[in-house]
DNA sequence: TTACCTGCAAAGGGTTTGCACTTTG
DNA sequence: CAAAGTGCAAACCCTTTGCAGGTAA
């Protein structure tokens, strides 16, 4: 069995938690992808490394992510959950409505004023969703799909 | 039959929509509303006045007033849709984990930055979704629920 | 009058859960 | 070995849809 711990891993483990064959693939899984994964996805990928992963099993183990704040769960678009690691540094979404294309940008000055909020109003922020949706330059000027 | 017409059944009524009994409810009860309501307290609300109105109706008028732009859909914390008139100025939402409590705030901070950003990325913004959560001072301090 | 709209109930799709079995620690 | 986790399938919940009957314009 893999020795080898990934942060998430390591967290998990601290917290109590037993580390099964299962959790440590859908783990790694969510790691090693740089795309925002949905359940259904983190699931088929999951499937290659464990066959017989089952989706309860992959809701189950990113119910305890999620919180524990190990990763965030977003709604981009009108869409259902995806769910993504939480980075070092915290980054938003603009998910294009016309192509569907999601991108990623880091916005400093929300960082700031989110920081400033929790200080004034001496909230504790466990999660912040900020995600813009609209159309992207390609799009509005007729692009792929023509909209 | 009601003859006033607020801003929401005028712009429904100028984009070609008819004006019906089911319609002008849940626009009133949206715009008299100063919270977020989800679908099932809007659909309640508006049986007061519609007593045989259906959820579906209720479904479909949000629909046709969030395509056109008039309300805004939410996702606080980590429930199911909420719904609210686009309100002037642009204000965002911070939900108490602890004791559910959904605060609306303003951020100048961050709507210039989306605005900079859909400047320099020639974006069309149609949405943005700002939302917080986390725990409120009260409920930090061990407040009402404990925690 | 005729599109558009509604109510009803059934379908849909993502997510959760009950239960018996397996596995970790 | 006991407690925690898993797989499976059924249950759930919010939301959408098909259709026959209304209703605004």
């Amino acid at each position: 069995m893999n020795l080898e711990s990934s942060p998430l891993i390591t967290a998990l483990q601290a917290s109590g938690h037993r580390i099964t064959r299962q959790r440590r693939v859908v783990l790694e899984v969510l790691e090693e992808s740089r795309e925002h994964l949905d359940a259904e996805s983190l699931y088929w990928k999951a499937r290659q490394r464990a066959p017989r992963i089952s989706l309860a099993t992959v809701y189950r183990t990113v119910a305890v992510l999620k919180q524990m704040g190990l990763i965030a769960e977003y709604s981009l678009g009108e869409e259902h959950g995806h769910f993504e690691a939480v980075p070092e540094t915290p980054h938003y979404h603009f998910t294009c409505l016309g192509c569907g294309r999601v991108v990623e940008f880091d916005a400093p000055q929300v960082d700031r004023a989110v920081q400033e909020l929790a200080e004034r109003e001496n909230l504790e922020i466990r999660a912040v969703q900020f995600s813009l949706t609209g159309y992207c330059a390609r799009c509005r000027a007729g692009g792929p799909d023509g909209r």
